[in-house]
DNA sequence: CACTAATTTTAATCCGGATTAAAATTTTCG
DNA sequence: CGAAAATTTTAATCCGGATTAAAATTAGTG
């Protein structure tokens, strides 16, 4: 079977979803250009060789971390909407789901420093989604803008900085839980507080 | 002249400066193993050799976008406290100047997405000049809390939220002046809006 | 057990971009 | 102008890590 292959196996995409976690540690901790998928390989306890088994290349992997990011961040901003509320409660309770998706058991949530060295579609989608998600966010702002529970603001802006907050965590995260409850108790707080009316 | 020579002129300097700026704009832009030599040269019209003349490699290239972004938070952080007022009042003024720094005249600040690729010695010196940094910034807010001018918080964790607010700029602006105006204006204001007592 | 598919390894190859050396050009300044 | 220093280029070399191919091992299945 190809790693391009659409019928996976139970533990094939297992195996493939640990890389993915593996990749991501590495990129955020050591850089894209200082793991080699040698680094990368010795978590699995596998040689370098083996990843091209799960993956097409170095491009390719780097873009399905990018695309797992992009995942959770839309499924925690959906999750968030769908539980509804004013604008100000969605928000809040994004960056609830999001920063403990960063701190907890989702694992390493890879920082998208890499977007221009990938392959022009797979920049193009990843570029896409990443803009989408920033103009979801904003959304949410506005409606609580509208509904009133936020304070009127510059909603890019704001965003902006929300989002740099949330996006640099896994640079200071490095997977110890009580610094994890430290973060999911206080992004939220300290991130909300600044837009009450 | 070698370009480990201290005697380096004016003209050498200047160049020199140039050339970081175009080093960190490409960094930030294109990632680091994104950016060759050559595509960092092509930005002062030179020759990829060329650059060997004022820097020892690409290592060192980055170490000295590094040297410069942390001199620059240093310096705005010191400037803050220097001018004086409560804790709030230099929390504020800091990020008023820092944010100025990454949208206006400095030119582009390099995000620090590559420490674990330094050499060794310098690796050290960069982290631990950058979580000087961070303990200079936090006892900034420490300050504040005592004197009464902000609100007791988790100190450490809304310094990571507000250092990712800020360094993460790099990532959305591009030069525009508008957009400058925009986050110099927005940003202190919405940061330090969720300090207030 | 024997056979096939799945998984991993070993052992090359390959290549882009960093680096170097020497030559050429430009600048400085008497 | 002309010599010495400064700057840049041209033309290799060099190298680490990505990638590939084939062989070996392991797991599943009748």
């Amino acid at each position: 079977m190809t790693s391009a292959n659409s019928g996976a196996t139970r533990a094939f995409d297992d195996k493939r979803e640990r890389l993915l976690r593996a990749a991501a540690r590495c990129f955020n901790e050591k850089g894209y250009s200082g793991t080699s998928l040698k680094d990368v390989a010795i978590q699995l306890g596998l040689t370098d060789a083996a990843i091209y088994y799960y993956i097409a290349g170095k491009q390719e992997l780097v873009y399905q971390c990018y695309m797992r990011a992009a995942d959770i961040g839309q499924r925690t901003l959906d999750q968030a909407i769908a539980e509804g509320g004013s604008g100000f409660h969605v928000a809040r309770r994004y960056l609830e789901l999001h920063v403990a998706a960063h701190c907890g058991n989702e694992g390493p949530i890879a920082i998208m420093s890499e977007i221009p060295s990938l392959a022009p579609e797979h920049r193009e989608e990843i570029l896409t989604r990443s803009r989408t998600h920033s103009r979801n966010f904003e959304a949410v702002l506005h409606h609580g803008i509208d509904d009133g529970s936020i304070v009127d603001c510059d909603v890019r802006m704001t965003g902006n900085a929300i989002m740099g907050a949330v996006n640099w965590i896994p640079k200071w995260f490095h997977g110890d839980p009580a610094v994890a409850e430290d973060a999911v108790r206080t992004f939220p707080d300290y991130l909300m507080r600044g837009l009450k009316p």
